[in-house]
This record gives C-alpha cells, structure tokens and sequence, in this order.
RNA sequence: GGCGCGGUCGCCAAGUGGUAAGGCCGAGGUCUGCAAAAUCUCUAUCGGCGGUUCGAUUCCGCCCCGCGCCUCCA
C-alpha cells in the first residue's frame, strides 16, 4: 500500500516514493545544540521519527539524515559565556541531546552530519553562487545571496519577494530594514558571515572575494549548512525534506534558492513541515513558566515514555496543546496498552517474553494491512495521521479476535511505526524492597491483623504506613508498598 | 497589511454529504473486609448566521474567536 504525505510545496496530499527506486532519500533539519532542547523541539523530532519509521514499513527503505547546527550566534554566545570552547560546548549538549532521543526511542538517522565538519562543501556553495552572480559581497564583508537573481524565490511558503520588502516591521516589533545598507535587498540573507570580534576563535577562511581572490575570513551563514550537507548525503536532488513548520520561511525558502541556483536541479521534490506544540495553551517561554525539558518532566517524575506517547498522539499538521494533565492521562493510556497487550497475548497463549523478543517479528504491511490492527497502518500510510492511528488500535485492542498470532505481529509493527517502545513485564521486581524496614514492618503486621480478620486493627495500620507516605497493595497471597 | 491553520463531549483528539472513532477525567454497577487493581455501563449533534442539497458537523459565503509565519525559533 502506497504512503501518501502532505507537500507544502504543492500544498497537495501525494504519494511518497524513492526517485532512484531504492531508497527514500530524506533530510531533516536537526537541533541548534546550544542548550537542551524543549518538548516543542522534540515534538517534530518524535514526528519525523515516525515518518522515517512508517516509509519502512512502507517498504520505501529510508536513508535519513539529520543535521546538528553547531555553529551559529547561539552556540558562540553560549560557548563564550561558559568559558568553552565551541566544540567543547556544542559537545556537551549534542550528547544530552542524544541522550534526550534514547529516551524518547527516536532511531538514530543514518547520517547525523555537523556544520562545522562541512565547511568546505559551504564554501565551494557559496562561490559557485558568487560565480553565478547569484551572490555578492556586501557592505559589511559578508557574502549575502541575491533573492532578485531566483525568480523561483518564495515558491515554498508563497511569500512574494516584494511583499517582505516593503513591510517595514516583523512580528517581533523590529524594522526589518535595520541593516539594509549592508545588502542589496531586505530580503537578501548571508551566505557567509565575515569575521567579527565577538567570534573569537570560530572562524574559517572562506570563499574567495571576486575582486581580490583573497578567502573571505568568517563562518557559514545558518541556511548554508543544510544545503551543502543534504547535497552531500542524499544528492543534488532528494525525495524529502522535512522540518518544524517555523524553518519554512525562511531557512527552507533559502535553501531552496541557494541549493537551486549553485546546481541547476530541483532540489527536495517534497517538503513535509510539523506543526508546533503549544503549552497550556501558550507559546512555550520561560516566563510564563510553561517551558518544558523532557528533563524538567523526567525529574517531576513523569515517564519519557508518556510524554512520547503524547508527543505523537495529535495529527502532524495539528497544534497540539501540551498539558500536565494529558501527560498524566499519556500515561494512564500507556499503562491500558501495556495490559491490553498482555491480555492478547495471554489470548493467542504467548508470553511477554515472545511479544519482545526478536524471534517474535513484526508483520509486513501486506500482513498487517489484513488484520485488525490494518486500519491502523493504514491511518499511517494516509497522511502520516498518528491520531487515527492509535484511535484504530485502541478500537481493536480489546477485541477477542486480536488475541491471535497475525494481529500481535501487525500489532507490534504498528508500536514500531509509532515508536512505543512496550514495556517488558517486571513481575520480579516487586518494588517492595525500596520501602524502609519500619514501613515493611508495618506493613507486615497489618497483614496479619488482616488475615486474623482484625479489621480496626488492620485500617489503623493501613493508616499508619499512610502517614509514612506509602500505599498497601493487597495481593491474594501478601502485599506490595508503593510510594504514595 | 500578506500568507496559512484551526474552532467537534470537562480535557486531548479522529472523522464523514445521510444523523459523530478513540484516549484521559468523571459518574454509576460488579468484585474484593477497607484501599488499590480489574471489569462493565453511561456522558456531544460538531463557534454563529445564511446558502446549496431530499439531507451538512462535513460544500459555499459572511461574521465571531483562537493560533502560526512574515528573516532568532522544532
């Protein structure tokens, strides 16, 4: 069954497909690793994981890149007031980063390229385009991209030129004319920064002034990085580029024009954007105090899993609005999935053990698609909708004829497409040794009073472990202390 | 001002030209001394007003409200 994905750059719904035959060729814009990334970031990344996941499933073979920004004001600022060096810098948080995907259960892209380990494919970017008189040097030293010379300019987010030229503010309240002098055009932006003194160390000889054939000293501008690293890994012309929906305008408008201009070939023939989360309702910001790390919720003591599980639970083209109290419910609605699966299992008489282990693989999607967790693959395969996904699985979860051996493996295929990761069963790891012996104690003896059928006895004890700040679970045969 | 998205049960969220999936929460029942767990049942006519239609939440128009982008931003 064929894949079908919106394009921003038709604005149309088509169908995804490797150019070459063999493999889908896709790059996706990476995190600027100046500080850990917010759920907000992690929301497009757990999307485009999906995707990169769902085009396997597929059958379309992916080949994913993902770019690491590390150079760029951020990452310069941040390093001098640390009192690092840039690599030492975008070193640390790179490997939090990473460490953030682990626990989310992102696959690792296949190539996972940096900005700063591709200088000299920027550099000859930028002067073929200077060749071109695609580019030029402006008043400051730097070399900007001239939109007037692309007449293809703003094809992806149907800006027109013209129409950012003459508006005089930005949402931010800023004259977007403010360094005009320096460009051509407003809407000319920096192929290549020349060197300043708040740069300190991070500079590389650049392209070659037309005039004096001398490098220019400096450091890539931010679209520069994409293009030459995507061209590098995937070719002049890939099948799918993909990103948060605010890298539209302008990073992937400026890609385009850059990428395009330099070879002569379209670049990505199909452009995929994320939609961006909203927190309580708001625009994250630290101060309205609704700003996220996967690290902030991790500590409050919520599950990584959970907040995946929400990450993915809207459509990608839908703002979600991230709560607490969805997370709260994320992981209530994880907890049902994990003893629905035990159910079905215990239904088609396997084990846990088998469900995890790779013995036990995952249907094709010419299998799965024939079960009853089909639709639900199916609801992928359309337009990436994650929502009716999981409304579809939840739909058969319960049903008696998903208890056999065909509907666990699309089942599984299905988690694996989606990246929920099930949680292996930890019958053994009962959780009882974590209490204090006094807690244990008490609890011991409350047992007893229980089966001596003490019941005033019993409740004060229950009340007691109560006030220590744990809860008695009774099982049949004893019981279990669980923090309260 | 330009371009775009959206308003569906308390919260989140699918969807369709023929009378609305799912998850969370809540309520009630069953079951266990209590507690928890489990399990069952229950809860919407789709922002407003017009239009097209045999029939619209779904198509069109207008209005109201929210949100995003317009060169820091996943």
């Amino acid at each position: 069954m064929e894949m079908r994905l919106y394009d921003t750059l038709t604005r149309e719904t088509v169908p995804l497909f490797a150019a070459d035959g063999k493999r889908l060729r896709m790059y996706a814009c990476g995190p600027t690793v100046y500080g850990p990334a917010h759920i907000g970031n992690f929301r497009t990344f757990s999307l485009l994981d999906v995707l990169r996941r769902t085009t396997e499933v597929a059958g379309l073979n992916p080949l994913y890149v993902r770019n690491i920004t590390d150079v760029d004001d951020k990452t310069i600022k941040g390093s001098a007031k640390d009192g690092s060096t840039l690599g030492e810098f975008t070193k640390k948080w790179t490997e939090k980063f990473h460490a953030d995907c682990a626990s989310l259960n992102l696959i690792v892209p296949d190539v996972e390229p940096r900005a700063t380990e591709h200088i000299p494919e920027q550099v000859a970017i930028v002067e073929k385009l200077l060749a071109n008189g695609n580019a030029y040097v402006g008043g400051d030293g730097s070399v900007y991209y001239r939109v007037a010379s692309f007449c293809e300019y703003g094809k992806l987010s149907h800006f027109h030129p013209e129409e950012l030229q003459t508006q005089d503010t930005n949402s931010a309240g800023k004259a977007n004319a403010a360094d005009e002098y320096e460009r051509d055009q407003v809407a000319d932006f920096a192929l290549w920064k020349a060197q300043k003194d708040e740069d300190g160390a991070v500079h590389w000889p650049g392209p070659r002034h037309p005039e004096t054939n001398l490098p220019i000293e400096g450091r890539p501008g931010w679209h520069l990085e994409c293009s030459a690293m995507s061209i590098k890994y995937l070719g002049e012309s890939f099948d799918l580029h993909a990103g948060g929906e605010d890298l539209c305008f302008p990073h992937h408008e400026n890609e385009i024009a850059q990428s395009e201009a330099a070879t002569g070939k379209p670049f990505s023939r199909h452009w995929m954007h994320c939609v961006h989360l909203l927190a309580e309702g708001k625009k994250m910001s630290k101060s309205l105090g609704n700003f996220y790390t996967l690290a902030d919720l991790v500590a409050q003591g919520y599950d990584a899993r959970a907040v995946k599980y929400l990450l993915i639970s809207s459509s990608y083209r839908s703002q979600l609005n991230f709560t607490l109290a969805n997370l709260k419910g994320a992981e209530s609605a994880l907890k049902k999935l994990d003893k629905g699966i035990e159910a079905l299992l215990a239904k088609a008489g396997l084990s846990r053990a088998d469900f995890d282990s790779p013995v036990f693989d995952r249907a094709s999607a010419d299998d799965a698609l024939k079960t009853s967790f089909g639709p639900a693959l199916e609801a992928l395969f359309d337009d990436m909708n994650t929502a009716a996904a999981l409304g579809a699985m939840w739909n058969v979860l319960r049903d008696e004829a998903s208890g056999n051996k065909a509907a666990l493996a699309a089942l599984k295929t299905v988690l694996y497409a989606l990246g929920i990761q099930p949680i292996p069963s930890k019958e053994d790891d009962a959780g009882a040794d974590e209490a204090p012996e006094e807690v244990k104690a008490l609890a011991q003896k409350r047992w007893e009073a229980k089966q001596a059928k003490d019941w005033a006895a019993a409740d004060t004890l229950r009340k007691q472990v109560t006030e220590l700040g744990w809860t008695i679970l009774d099982r049949k045969d004893g019981w279990d202390l669980k923090k309260a």
